[in-house]
DNA sequence: TATTGTTATACTCTATAACTATA
DNA sequence: TATAGTTATAGAGTATAACAATA
C-alpha cells in the first residue's frame, strides 16, 4: 500500500485544510458552519431557484441534513422556499437579500485567501490544477 | 465573489468525493469510518510509534475526537498504546498486527481505485497534481 | 507555568429507514 | 409505483473548556 504522503485523498485534504483553516474563523464570526456556507455559496452562484435535490448534489450534503439546515437557514432569513409551479412535491429554494448581503460581507475575506493562493501559484498553474481536479472528479 | 465552480475548496472537495465515494463502501464493510482509516493509514506509514499529538496533526483530527477513537481502536485491537520512555505525559501509539492485517486486506481495493485514477491521469499529470497540492497545502 | 493528553458537554453532520404527498 | 422531500433515530465528529499528570 502506498505511503500516506502519496495518498491522493490525503493530499487533497491537506490542500483543502490549508485553505479552510484560514477561512473557518471568518465563517465562525458569522455563525456559519462550513456546510451552511456551501449551501449559501451554491445558491448565490445559481441565478435561478433550484430544488433541494440539486443543492444536495452541488454541496455533497445528504437530504436529511440539508432539509434541516434549510429550515434553520430559512428561520434565519438567509434563504427562501417556494412551491414549484408544476410539481407540488418539489421546493424552489433561493437565497434571500439577507443571504446575499452575508455572502457579500464575507467575500472580501475570501478574496484575501485567494490572494495568498495567487502568490503561491501562477495563473497558469492554477488553471492546470483546476483542470486536473475536474478530471479527477469526473472519474467513474 | 467568484463562482462556485471556480472555488478551490469545492474543486478539491469534488475531486476527493469522487475518490472517497468509491472507497467508503469498502471501509464500511470493515466497520471503519473515514477518520479511523486515516488514523490506521498514518500509523501504518509511520514505522515508529508516535505521539497522539503527532497523529492529530497528520490526520487533521482534534485531540478529544482522536483520544476517544484511539480508545475504541485499542479495544478493537487495531492499535497499541505504550508509555513514553522519557516523558510520562506522552503516549506512544503504534499499529498492531491485526491493524496491519486490516490495512493489507483493504489495500488491494485501494489499488483498484488508483488504477482508475491512472487511467484518467498520466504519471506526469499525477506528479504535477501532487506538486500543486503540496504547494497549496504549504500556503501560510 | 507550559505541555500532553483525557474527560465533559453541546452541537452539528452522517447515515439509514420510515413516512408524507405528490406524480 | 416511483419520486421529492421531510421526519425519526442512532451514532460519530467538531469544537471549546476544564481537568489531571507531568515537565
Amino acid at each position: 500500500m502506498r505511503g500516506f504522503e502519496r495518498s491522493l485523498p490525503m493530499a487533497l485534504m491537506r490542500a483543502r485544510e490549508s485553505i479552510m483553516s484560514q477561512f473557518r474563523p471568518i465563517l465562525a464570526e458569522h455563525d456559519l458552519t462550513e456546510q451552511q456556507w456551501r449551501v449559501l455559496r451554491a445558491l448565490a452562484s445559481n441565478d435561478k431557484p433550484c430544488s433541494v435535490g440539486r443543492i444536495a448534489e452541488q454541496t455533497f450534503l445528504l437530504g436529511p441534513s440539508l432539509s434541516r439546515m434549510l429550515t434553520s437557514m430559512a428561520d434565519r432569513g438567509l434563504i427562501k422556499r417556494a412551491a414549484h409551479a408544476d410539481d407540488a412535491r418539489r421546493s424552489e429554494v433561493s437565497i434571500s437579500g439577507a443571504g446575499l448581503d452575508l455572502v457579500d460581507e464575507i467575500a472580501p475575506h475570501s478574496e484575501g485567501v485567494y490572494q495568498r493562493i495567487s502568490d503561491a501559484l501562477s495563473r497558469k498553474e492554477l488553471d492546470v490544477l483546476y483542470d486536473l481536479l475536474e478530471r479527477t472528479a469526473a472519474i467513474d
